[in-house]
DNA sequence: GAGTGGTCTAGACCACCGA
DNA sequence: CGGTGGTCTAGACCACTCT
């Protein structure tokens, strides 16, 4: 056993009981066995039970005191491993309520991932018109970032949003063909809100992070007529990778903003 | 007092002893009192030493018990407030060491704030040449910026900053010159290394976070000089307000990158 | 009032560091 | 070895929410 002496459960070598097996978290290879606290590893059974569905996405999970109970261990560490999921944008907590499996239909994740906002006025949702919706092998470069083998069946998207009817975004996005398997254009379409609400409630994929490369270009013909400026007009060009659980690519996302009158906003802390 | 029944120190509304007077986060305008959580205002109480110099960038800081000591808290409840310094990156804990106060000195750090980092190869640190330094009344948009008033002291640098002697950042950075006072050309180009280790050191300004807001432009005639490319070439511009202690902003700085070979990384969580 | 998360305490032991 | 931060427990009370 690691640090608490009078609980012998989750990380011990051989402990009958309890829901719990998880020998978990040893490098055992030779010389250090690395071990990990104990609330690593409940955050680590929880999040299991994230990514299984046992707790859908804007549910409540069970309370500290049950989950407690569940996997013998003190309700403060059971407190420490769901603060870390809650840092980590995977639970919401909600004193008096409960805590909540984090959703993308909210109006606060609306802005995690779409960082472009007005330079005047309050943020708000940009409109969604699809361009394009079909299935495509995968280019080797889409492949290598979404970890699949170059040929793979992916799901191309193409699409322009605007705000306040004014043509801003130019997006192409590639998802895995396994994952999103049914995904259609008319599925897209008649949904409204944030795509990863969709992801999310549709097909049981959930984005965790993301990791983003931005760049200035210079709009080619095709997305100078899409966004109505001139062919050349500088445009800032994003490529996102986005993560579910486990650190598994499943999306991605390459942009064209027009900054003429919005910006990307970054906060460095 | 609030939650602690067994302890009267730090928010009791009359209480006689102790190093830390602290009647502290109290809304009290009328209907609702607005109590704060002890750790908070030890978090507070310590910000403020942070903030007065007591201990200085790099320094250790008391140990937790220490601190328990002197602000009659459990120990507990002191480690809750480093938590969140440490969280906050004003101080950096080490196992066994102690906790230390953080500074911009230190590779961990350098790239906290500058995010374009080559396509290709290791993020290293770009060299610097100054272009101008000069103090000048505040023009009306940086005076905002930095709640000054039009006119104030400020001070302007220009430089222009090269990865393997390639020419790919045009800076210009305006400082209050109340606070900068007697930072001069010398003093920078002498310098190596991060410019907010100088300001950290010299001028006892730590930078804490900053905001960022970035567009696509195409280069004016200036910067396509200095960064030896085609006039009209676009370039990712990005304007930056950082704020010290109090959230008080102290620094103004325009960049122009050049992205052909270079991106700016940023992570999503 | 019962149940939830949030705060606080006290005490134990562990992992790491330096002398 | 003693000192530091890191983990874990157990129990108390507070603030909030709903019924």
């Amino acid at each position: 056993m690691n640090p608490a002496p009078p609980n012998p459960t989750v990380n011990a070598p051989a402990s009958g009981a309890a829901a719990s097996p998880t020998p978990a978290a040893s490098g055992s290879a030779a010389g250090s066995p690395t071990f990990s606290p104990l609330y690593q590893q409940i955050k680590a059974l929880i999040t299991q039970s994230l990514q299984s569905g046992e707790w859908k996405p804007g549910e409540l999970i069970p309370s500290e005191v049950e989950l407690a109970g569940r996997f013998k261990v003190s309700q403060g560490t059971v407190r420490k491993a769901i603060d870390e999921l809650a840092a980590d944008n995977l639970v919401m907590r909600r004193q008096g309520k409960g805590t909540f499996v984090a959703t993308h239909h909210e109006a606060r994740a609306h802005f995690r991932f779409l960082r472009l906002v007005p330079d005047e006025g309050v943020p708000h949702y940009p409109e969604s018109k699809f361009i394009d919706v079909r299935r495509v092998r995968a280019p080797a470069d889409v492949a290598r970032l979404l970890d699949l083998k170059s040929g793979d069946a992916v799901i191309f998207i193409k699409r322009v949003q605007s705000f306040d009817a004014v043509p801003t975004i130019v997006e192409e996005l590639w998802l895995p063909g396994l994952i999103f398997k049914g995904l259609t254009a008319e599925r897209l379409v008649e949904y409204k809100g944030p795509m990863y609400g969709l992801f999310e409630t549709e097909f049981g994929t959930r984005m965790i992070r993301a990791s983003e490369q931005i760049r200035a270009v210079c709009a080619d013909a095709g997305a100078a007529e899409l966004l109505h400026i001139a062919s050349g007009t500088p445009l800032l060009c994003s490529e996102r990778v986005s993560f579910t659980y486990g650190d598994k690519p499943v999306e991605l996302r390459r942009g064209w903003y027009l900054t003429t009158r919005h910006h990307y906003q970054n906060e460095l802390n």
